[in-house]
DNA sequence: TATAGTTGTCTACATAAATAGACATTTGAA
DNA sequence: TTCAAATGTCTATTTATGTAGACAACTATA
């Protein structure tokens, strides 16, 4: 593929941007797996009809996310490039399904407290508007690097101890279990990408105009009561998410 | 609410297209439905902490996009607002479920080919690479506005005239049951989100920067055999998936 | 018919992004 | 050791983006 790349001019995403999201997405797609290398910063300044200061520029801040490190007089190596695959099914779990696609696997908890439930947690949960719920904040990370942050609800008079037990087994799942639930299953996911906002782009380490796909998602016990309503963001340029029905 | 929204500088992105965003982000989210109208553009300047000149900038933008429209001496109203809501389950149908959400739903098919599978094509199917397919792109809008583009391959051996019959019907669906397969499920769905490519911003009529959610789907027939191969690009801000499981 | 509140348009200026060119520095291989 | 190829750094200039202020034009309401 000798053809231009397409970035465009006036439409207040900066060139450096674009080409850098172009680069990561390329990055991602394995096309330079062959020599770990990016092509040399003329290359890519052709290739994209612009200035090499330019490509220079978009270089620079994927060496601040991490992504790629130049060396000079050798070139651009890769130090990063797959997306973690994320399983969305009726037995959804977070850190399960993930397997060995990462080394390390770390669930951070923010903040615990208990609120009255907004509209959409009460639909969620099915239960009174202002109804007390336990809430976590969590962010997890793999390889030290933040994949999803993720805001969850359980109902206070049902499950009192999640935050406790969370924090003791660091998973939900066996937080479930502490309070005698044994077994829940997705009741329902709905899945929207945007922008990320000011507190994501903190949390998520990410670059200003980076994606999130936040996932609105609802578990529940085996008699189908909702036990769990949790609101998802996930990296988007870090996930990819598998549906399996 | 009365806090700043959050914009930043020197990210790349430019003010007028991240205020742009986050307002379309707020007409989405119905922030502004008892009214119809925005906030006037002193207060949004004030709110994001710009100049009354850059939040123009960003309305004549959503203006362009035909999502407000600036009426002298009034106020700008809201165009457009919802997201349709697209249900992605084991059996997976595309223009059912979307029911009333839309007055009219159109596909229209945009090419249609025979090409040898490419690697991935030929996984998804689980045929032998370079296998003789039928290629057709699609794009489908609801009420005059695109919301989707699809490339889907069938094995032309099976279904020799998918084309044809699709052209007729036009449904896949009914294609299908054309060449005698009454019923099919889906067997994998994987989700990506990411920046629209040229192509995709023509084709979806997006403004530069926008987010497409790419949903790479197989379906198969009640034996588990795949027929159909697709790669789905839906405009980010106009869906939402609803994941049945 | 005033008047307050809103969008539309203009000028001037400041700052950030992009282009252009030159040359230094480092690496790897002939 | 020499040299080509790559990244690093500097200066100068042009273009796009954002700020600031003033005032015109239009709308709804008292």
């Amino acid at each position: 593929m000798n053809a231009k790349k397409t970035v465009e001019r006036q439409t207040g995403v900066a060139l450096w941007r674009q080409i850098a999201d172009l680069i990561r997405l390329s990055i991602s797609n394995g096309d330079h797996d062959r020599t770990g290398l990016l092509p040399p910063e003329t290359v890519l300044a052709g290739q994209f009809g612009v200035n090499r200061h330019t490509v220079r520029s978009a270089l620079a801040a994927l060496a601040e996310e991490g992504l790629v490190q130049a060396i000079q007089g050798r070139g651009t190596m890769i130090r990063r490039k797959e997306r973690l695959s994320f399983p969305i099914s009726k037995r959804t779990r977070f850190s399960q399904g993930l397997g060995d696609q990462a080394r390390d696997i770390e669930v951070k908890l923010l903040a615990r407290d208990i609120v009255p439930a907004e509209a959409d947690v009460a639909v969620g949960l099915a239960i009174a508007p202002a109804t007390p719920c336990i809430r976590l904040e969590l962010v997890s990370s793999a390889d030290g690097r933040p994949v999803s942050c993720s805001t969850s609800y359980f109902l206070s008079e049902r499950f009192p101890l999640m935050a406790e037990h969370f924090e003791k087994t660091r998973s939900i799942t066996r937080a479930f279990a502490a309070h005698g639930l044994a077994d829940y299953v997705r009741a329902s996911t709905e899945l929207v990408a945007r922008h990320a906002d000011a507190a994501e782009l903190s949390l998520l380490r990410l670059s200003p105009g980076a994606i999130v796909i936040e996932a609105t998602a609802v578990n529940a016990d085996p008699d189908g009561v909702p036990v769990q309503f949790a609101r998802t963001r996930f990296a988007a340029d870090r996930v990819k998410l598998k549906i399996e029905t």
